[in-house]
DNA sequence: TTGATACAATTGTCGATCAATCTGACAACT
DNA sequence: AGTTGTCAGATTGATCGACAATTGTATCAA
């Protein structure tokens, strides 16, 4: 552990951006809602300059949208930008389950699997908060084995505007099935065989889409 | 063609950005270069804090690398960043070469055979820039064919960071096998067969790739 | 060689200021 | 009724000047 990870060095700018970011991705920040300037500067108790910068920040990452002259707002996604989503995300989870498996080693079979135990084990409860938490570790965990610094970044963006969309919508789902669903996955990637991790990582989402559309059909 | 993308509505971050990024991507400026603040307002006749943001921008997208307190340079690859453009250009690329081919119409066939024979006339000829540049409009036609904006955006933070390395490395290639590479992923995605134009789409990258590896072999 | 110090360069951050543009409300006109 | 003009308020676009914080470098002493 670096120590230089625990001294706080982040600029202000960047700390804006993360509390804002947290903000939205909890659903703290509807898609929508408007976000002024001068405002949050005075919240935030810094300049407008710095706030600017992490909001143009947020903005590059899809997370909050600029009208010139008009303002700021949380994004708002359509049907079109959900699908896209779920494609991306796919391909990515794809690529590192695939990579992942290309140099998967001792060590990161250990982390691998001490991440999907947890989240096993708390499917057996109901805390469905909890039970998503420990979801997007074990898919960071997969990015993170690929080794991939650039997917990792993509990744990230992709997942942080899917958070959002997910806490507003404040959907559901079943506990039992989140934890058998990434069973084959992993162990594909233990085995080191890519091929069948990057279509089960594939499968594991796509499926969550089919089921997305399944429960669409009743509104 | 909508009127409002005619006029010139661009904010002055925007557009310093844009000039930045054309000056890193052609490769007047080249890796490692220092980019300060003040001299740039200065140049561009505009105030730090405009550049600023610019310089935020392009650092967000990997082009520029930031040092607090220190300042900002024109980023520079090593081994591990060129692999990883390579990889994740592939599957960029393979994926949106499947989305094209399973929404592919008529008038989609006309933009890619007609940019695809602009690129086949040039490699008649032996000027490499200019067939380096109908080689990225065929592929950024394929993107656009895709239909997917994310797609389109993380393509781009890719082919941006891709053409700096190329322009610093002033790299050359036989003009002759450029075209012929790229007959099968065309004929695939107009045929509609998604499965072949993804996986021609991977090789066609790869296979550069491994030509890079050769080339790299000698020094 | 090492360490301490001083100094210059550069970014980090702030605050004030004015211009440009959007928004909404209301009046005027057809 | 529906369109157009006008006005005031809100918000961003952009500039400037100032100072603090940090890094990098050169210098000198032990």
């Amino acid at each position: 552990m670096k120590k230089s990870e625990i001294i706080n060095k982040r600029s202000l700018e960047d700390q804006a951006a993360d509390l804002l970011r947290q903000d939205i991705t909890n659903g703290d920040l509807t898609p929508g809602t408007r976000l002024i300037e001068t405002a949050l500067a005075k919240e935030y108790g810094l300049s407008r300059g710095t706030i600017r910068i992490a909001l143009h920040q947020l903005g590059s990452e899809g997370l909050v949208t600029q009208v010139p002259y008009a303002g700021w707002s949380v994004s708002s996604l359509d049907d079109q930008d959900i699908w896209e989503l779920y494609t991306l995300r796919a391909t990515l989870e794809g690529m590192a389950a695939r990579l992942a498996a290309g140099k998967i080693c001792d060590q990161g079979i250990s982390r691998l699997q001490l991440s999907f135990q947890r989240l096993l084990a708390l499917c057996q409860g109901d805390d469905l908060q909890a039970i998503t938490r420990a979801d997007l570790d074990l898919h960071r965990t997969i990015i993170d084995l690929s080794g991939h610094k650039r997917l990792a970044q993509q990744y990230r963006l992709v997942e942080n505007q899917f958070l959002a969309y997910i806490a507003a919508a404040n959907r559901t789902f079943d506990p039992h099935l989140v934890g058998k669903s990434h069973q084959a996955l992993v162990t594909a990637i233990c085995n080191g065989d890519g091929e069948l991790a990057e279509e089960e990582a594939v499968k594991n989402i796509t499926g969550f889409e089919q089921l997305q559309e399944e429960l669409t059909l009743h509104s």
